[in-house]
RNA sequence: GCGCCUGUAGCUCAGCUGGACAGAGCAACGGACUUCUAAUCCGUAGGUCGCAGGUUCGAAUCCUGCCAGGCGUACCA
C-alpha cells in the first residue's frame, strides 16, 4: 500500500518537472511516507513539498498543490489529499482498500511480513562467543536472544544469514582455567594447596574436577604439573562448552557453526597473517614486542600482537578470525559483543582495513548490560568470586518466553534492568503474557466458532460491509504495517521494534475484544460472524509470526 | 585526561534515520466480569525532552560546549 503510493507521488513529482513547473532537481530526493498519528492527517503523509520548495524557490504549499495535481490515481487508492500545515501532502485511502491487506495476511499467511529487500545478500552474525571458561550469564541471555532474534528477522528479510559461535579454546585464560581445576582435582584427593586469586573461584571448577576424579582416579598426580594442567584444561573447556551449548540450546538459540580458536593455530592461519603483515610493514618490533599499526588505520594507538615473551595476544587471532570470515565471502559480517568490549571495535575495525577490505562490511552492536533485580533490588553478583545469576537459573525460574520477550524489549544499546518479580508477574506489567494472550484468546474465539459450526475461515465480497467499524479499520491500518516493521528492523538491525509493535496491535484488539457487546465476533448472524472471524484469525496470524521472530511461543490457551 | 553508550511523565522505556499540538506500560486516583478467557478494558492526572548555544521553513532527533551516570582506555581475555 505504502510502496504503491510512493510510486504515485514519485511519478507525480517527474511529471511536473516534464510538464515544466519545476526545475530539474538532481537527484530526485527519494519520498518519504509517514504515518502521521492524527487522523486527521490522513493513512500517509509527505514533506516532499517541503524538501523540493527550497530549489525551486517557491512556496513549499505551492509545490505541494502542484505535485498533488500531477497524481494519476488510475487504481483509486485515495479518496482524498490534502495540503495541510507548512506543506504536507496528506493523503487518505479508500476504504475499500484496506480490505486487501486482509486478504494478503491470509493467503501469504506464515510469510506475511517477509520480503525480498536483503536480495540474497550473504550475512554472517557471530554472537554471544563467550569464553568457555564458565556458565553463561544473563548478560550473554541478552546476546543471545538479540543474536537470535536478528538472524530471525534478516532472514524474513531476504537475506542469506549464518550464524557463528567463536570458540576462545586457547590462550591463557584456558590454561588458568586448567590450573584452577588441576588445585581443586588435587584438593579433593587430600593436598593442601590454595587457588590463586587470579583463578577461577566459581563452585562449578569443584563439580569438574569432581567428574574428572570419577573419571581418572587419581592418575593425574603421577603426571607432570605441565601435562596435567593441559588435561585438565582441554577437560574442562570440553565439559564447559557442553553445557553452554545446551543452555543456549534450551534458550532456543542455535549455531551453524561453532569455529575453534585453536583451530587458527594448527592452521598456521595466525602465524599467516603475522607473516603478511610483517611483510607490508604494517607491523613493527617494539621494546621486544610486535606491534599492529593501527594508528595508521585509524584507531587511537597502536596494539601489540605477539608479547615480548613470544607468545600472541588474543587480538591475535582475532585479526586471523575475522580474515577467515571476510575470506568466506560475506556480503557483511556482523559481530555482537558486551558493551565492556567496547574498545575492541576500533582496533578489529583497523585490522579489517589492513588486510584490504572495507570496514563497512564489518559491523559490531554493542549489546549494553544487563542489570539484574528482584523486587527492584539489585541482585548481588561478582564474576571473581563466581557469584553469579546464570542464564539457566534465569530461564528456569521466569521461563523462556518471558526472558526473550524482554531481553527483545529494549534497544540493545540501552542498559536492561531485568527484574525476576516482574518477568514471572502474569499482568499487565508484564508484556509477554499481555500479547501472548491475544493469541490465546483468538484461538479460544476460533475454538468457540468451530463447535457453533462455523468451521471454515474464508473470503466473501460481502465482508467490507460487515467489517467497518472504525475499531476494525483501525485495527486493519495496524495490520497493513507489520512488514514495515520487519523491514525496519532489518534495514536497522533493531530488534525491539518487532515487541512494540506486537504490544501496540495486541492492546488495539484486547480493547476491541473487550466491547463485546458491541463486536462480538461468534454471533447468530452467520454472515457478520464469518466476516469477523477472518478478521480476528488475521490478527492471530500476525501476533504468531511476530512472536516466531523472537523465539516465543504463541500459546493456544493460556 | 581521552573514547563509546545513555540522559524524554514519579518508575521502566518508545519516538518511524529532521516534521504538524511529545507517546506507551507501570505506579496514583475513579470505574467495568450472568457474555468468545478480567493474564483484560474504560476514564482522570502527570513532561522547561539533562543545561546552553547553533544549523533551517521546522530540532527530543543534526552540530558545538558544558553537566550527570555507566562502560572502556594492558605486552588480560
Amino acid at each position: 500500500m505504502k510502496k504503491k503510493l510512493r510510486l504515485l507521488v514519485q511519478q507525480a513529482l517527474e511529471s511536473a518537472i516534464t510538464a515544466g513547473h519545476f526545475q530539474p532537481v538532481d537527484p530526485l530526493p527519494s519520498i518519504v511516507l509517514e504515518t502521521p498519528k492524527i487522523a486527521a492527517h490522513g493513512d500517509f503523509s509527505t514533506s516532499i513539498a517541503m524538501a523540493v520548495a527550497a530549489s525551486q524557490k517557491r512556496v513549499p504549499r505551492e509545490v505541494a498543490a502542484i505535485i498533488m495535481d500531477h497524481i494519476e490515481d488510475s487504481g483509486r487508492m485515495l479518496s482524498k489529499m490534502d495540503v495541510a500545515g507548512p506543506g504536507f501532502i496528506n493523503f487518505f485511502i479508500a476504504r475499500d482498500r484496506w480490505y486487501e491487506i486482509l486478504k494478503t495476511v491470509h493467503d501469504e499467511d506464515k510469510a506475511y511480513g517477509t520480503s525480498q529487500i536483503g536480495h540474497g545478500k550473504h550475512v554472517q552474525i557471530e554472537f554471544v562467543s563467550a569464553n568457555p571458561t564458565g556458565p553463561l550469564h544473563v548478560g550473554h541471555g541478552r546476546c543471545a536472544a538479540v543474536g537470535e532474534t536478528l538472524a530471525a528477522i534478516l532472514k524474513s528479510a531476504g537475506y542469506e544469514v549464518e550464524k557463528e559461535y567463536y570458540v576462545n579454546d586457547s590462550g591463557r585464560q584456558i590454561r588458568t582455567l586448567g590450573e584452577s581445576v588441576f588445585i581443586r582435582y588435587q584438593q579433593l584427593l587430600g593436598k593442601n594447596i590454595n587457588i590463586p586469586e587470579d583463578g577461577y573461584q566459581g563452585g562449578y571448577i569443584k563439580d569438574l574436577a569432581r567428574i574428572l576424579i570419577d573419571q581418572e582416579g587419581e592418575r593425574l598426580l603421577d603426571m607432570s604439573e605441565e601435562e596435567a594442567i593441559t588435561l585438565c584444561a582441554g577437560f574442562a573447556a570440553g565439559k564447559i562448552l557442553e553445557e553452554i551449548r545446551q543452555d543456549l540450546e534450551a534458550f532456543g538459540v542455535s549455531f551453524g557453526r561453532w569455529f575453534s580458536e585453536q583451530h587458527l593455530y594448527d592452521s598456521g592461519a595466525v602465524g599467516d597473517v603475522i607473516q603478511d603483515f610483517k611483510s607490508r610493514d604494517i607491523v613493527y618490533e617494539h621494546d621486544g614486542a610486535l606491534w599492529f599499526r593501527a594508528k595508521d588505520f585509524r584507531d587511537e594507538k597502536d596494539r601489540v600482537v605477539v608479547r615480548s615473551n613470544g607468545l600472541t595476544t588474543y587480538f591475535a587471532s582475532d585479526i586471523a578470525y575475522h580474515k577467515d570470515k571476510l575470506e568466506r565471502k560475506f556480503d557483511r559480517i556482523i559481530d555482537i559483543w558486551g558493551a565492556d568490549h567496547h574498545g575492541y571495535v576500533s582496533r578489529v575495525s583497523a585490522s579489517i582495513e589492513a588486510l584490504g577490505y572495507s570496514k563497512d562490511r564489518f559491523r559490531v552492536l554493542l549489546v549494553q548490560l544487563v542489570n539484574l533485580l528482584r523486587d527492584g533490588k539489585p541482585v548481588a553478583m561478582s564474576t571473581r568470586a563466581g557469584e553469579f545469576v546464570t542464564l539457566k537459573e534465569v530461564v528456569d525460574e521466569v521461563g523462556l518466553d518471558a526472558a526473550r520477550f524482554l531481553f527483545l524489549l529494549r534497544h540493545y544499546e540501552s542498559p536492561l534492568d531485568f527484574d525476576l518479580e516482574v518477568a514471572k508477574r502474569e499482568s499487565n506489567d508484564n508484556p509477554v503474557y499481555y500479547v501472548q494472550y491475544v493469541h490465546a484468546r483468538i484461538s479460544n474465539i476460533l475454538k468457540k466458532a468451530e463447535e457453533r459450526g462455523y468451521k471454515d475461515i474464508y473470503w466473501d465480497k460481502d465482508f467490507p460491509g460487515l467489517i467497518n467499524l472504525p475499531e476494525e479499520i483501525q485495527l486493519i491500518k495496524l495490520m497493513a504495517r507489520y512488514p514495515e516493521i520487519v523491514e525496519q528492523s532489518a534495514l536497522l538491525m533493531e530488534p525491539h521494534h518487532i515487541p512494540f509493535y506486537l504490544k501496540e496491535l495486541a492492546g488495539t484488539f484486547h480493547a476491541y475484544y473487550h466491547d463485546r457487546n458491541k463486536h462480538k465476533v461468534v454471533s447468530d448472524d452467520a454472515k457478520l460472524s464469518a466476516a469477523r472471524l477472518y478478521l480476528v484469525s488475521a490478527i492471530r496470524i500476525i501476533i504468531r509470526n511476530g512472536l516466531t521472530l523472537m523465539g516465543v511461543s504463541a500459546p493456544e490457551r493460556m
